[in-house]
DNA sequence: TGTAGCATGTAAGCCGTTACATGATTGA
DNA sequence: TCAATCATGTAACGGCTTACATGCTACA
């Protein structure tokens, strides 16, 4: 049976198979949203928790993560960890699938495709309030590229976050360079 | 009532705002799609024909267009213009709508953040194919830069190609410098 | 003691896609 | 005459979101 997955299940799962930071056993539904949008969120999405738990379950059933339970609380927690039908299965998606083209939505660009119908100063206001934006960002993901270092181990991630600083400083100098034609 | 919309359908009525181009009165739904193809795809989406029908109902729904049925030929074409509350509509928006940070959904950068699950001759394939629909692309936009030319009427349009062909080069700039690390 | 964060789900609903269905018009 | 393009929809389905519901755990 080829039940093929979509990209966001196997992101998750490329999530599990760098499961050597933490000290604990596989991750948890919730610590699998926060390593999420700490770096699927900046070129993929960071699906909802109730997603998350979603996908888990499909990927269990497919038998593409495992499940331990931990009953030694009160509560019973959920670990999953990565199997190695998963790791299989994240390769060979990596070899065979078809190679997307990215799509960006961005509702700054659609908005000055309009600016006809705002004033000088509305336009400015809007590039301004980018800005701001994406030096927030870019804070953001400066901290994470911070965490990476220059460990062997995550030196994909790395150069990934390295993408991510690139294009938003990319993004800062199309913006600059906007204003001084308007 | 404030039946607010989401953005593509604000994003297919400033397509429509824009109906000066063509010497008809209004624009069918599939000249609605071949515009949003070669404007909208780049920056945002290009909804399928069968959204475009429902999105355009929708719209009409709200009076925010109005549908001119064409009869003169064997079958009847349904031909679409903004109304007066539509502009308004779009300029409320303009407006008051929170300004939302780009998304990215990049298939590339996901699968690079894998890469010590690939080999370095398939890193390196998977950006050179990268390169080459890069290209493809930023040949696609420019023919539609060329087509605005310098017109005022479309400056805003424009600057939004014009955007994304910096967008293009900053990518190609960013995977060549990521080659050398590599 | 209380509140912020940890943790796990279910339910409803909509956007948007693919597949299906149909037929006119134009030009080679 | 035949194929490509123009043109308009309906139906099924699924991904993903928001809202809802629940309760533990740690710390100030």
């Amino acid at each position: 049976m080829t039940t093929s997955l979509l990209t966001t299940s196997y992101a998750l799962l490329g999530l599990l198979v760098f499961d050597r930071a933490t000290s604990e056993d596989g991750l948890t539904g919730y610590e699998l949203k926060q390593r999420a949008d700490r770096t699927l969120r900046f070129y993929w999405v960071s699906p909802a928790m109730s997603q998350i738990y979603t996908e888990l379950d499909r990927l269990r059933r497919e038998s593409f993560v495992e499940a331990i339970d931990d009953t030694s609380g009160q509560r019973t927690t959920r670990r999953f960890r990565i199997t190695d039908d998963g790791r299989t299965a994240l390769t060979t998606w990596l070899h065979t699938s078809e190679q997307d083209f990215p799509v960006l939505k961005h509702p700054i660009a659609l908005r000055l495709m309009m600016g006809s119908l705002m004033g000088p100063g509305e336009v400015s206001a809007m590039l301004d309030a980018y800005e701001a934006a994406l030096a927030d960002r870019r804070a953001e993901l400066e901290a994470v590229r911070e965490m990476l270092g220059d460990y062997p181990a995550v030196a994909f991630p790395a150069h990934v976050a390295d993408w991510g600083l690139a294009y938003y400083d990319s993004e800062d100098a199309i913006v600059a360079d906007l204003r001084r034609k308007l």
